[in-house]
DNA sequence: ATTGACCTTCCAGTAACTGGATGGAAACAC
DNA sequence: GTGTTTCCATCCAGTTACTGGAAGGTCAAT
């Protein structure tokens, strides 16, 4: 199938399954003329497998990774597990990271009338000496 | 002072400083000849502004809203507040996301064996063919 | 006069795309 | 066989907020 129908069925753009195809996360056959894209029931697997592991946050080098080591009959599942604790402990620091600055911007907002008065700890907070 | 010491006494690099004054974040005089930015005090605290409102994660234009009202005397502080507070939805919706995807993750990692054999619950769920 | 620590600008690169310009190719209508 | 539409291709620029590096000017001290 041509390129719009791949994306029709992954629910990818075209545009990114070009950019996965450059570079070389999926290898679709290339008509020599014509410059055509044709991808296989195979590349389409790959392609979800791309979309899943893009929301899983895992970068496009985790990804290459991972399709590498799922092209291998004989990967060590230990192999796959650390790349994944990895992301999932990165995941941990970020959400404690965006939950602790959550709680400082609520208390910030929370003490801020939201009035026509100038004063506010929001503006008073960002700029206060200390750190 | 020059960027060095603005750079110590922020904790921003002379390279940020830099682009926030290239931005227009930041007015520092400049030498017409050498080209040397000189910092004064109110300086330093437009760039510590800076610095807490990117960690709080607010873009660069929202600092710049931020602090051109931080510059209005005649400021509503109900003005800030609405930025503040799109920025906390953003962070709310945020964590929500992450921490979802966390959760998925995890249980896909101890799930996994983590051994020397290719069988692995986690590349099953990246391949498999439902979204 | 020269070293070393500053400072400057400009260009490229990062991550993972997205949008747009330009042009060829395939399918259909007339 | 020509026109129109829809699809495909490549290439370049832009996004965000910087960071790194090259080339070169400035300043104080030796």
């Amino acid at each position: 199938m041509l390129i719009g129908e791949a994306s029709r069925k992954t629910g990818l753009s075209a545009k990114t399954i070009r950019f996965y195809s450059d570079e070389g996360l999926v290898h679709p056959r290339k008509d020599p003329f014509t410059g055509y894209r044709f991808f296989t029931e195979k590349d389409l697997t790959r392609l979800r497998f791309l979309k899943r592991a893009r929301q899983f946050n895992f970068s496009i080098r985790d990804c290459s990774q991972l399709l590498s080591l799922y092209d291998q009959p004989d990967r060590s599942s230990l192999h796959v597990k650390t790349i994944a604790s990895n992301k999932l402990r990165e995941l941990d620091a970020k959400l404690d990271e965006l939950n602790s600055l959550r709680n400082q911007l609520l208390s910030l907002v929370e003490r801020c009338k939201g009035d026509h008065k100038p004063d506010c700890p929001i503006l008073e907070a960002l700029a206060a000496e200390r750190n």
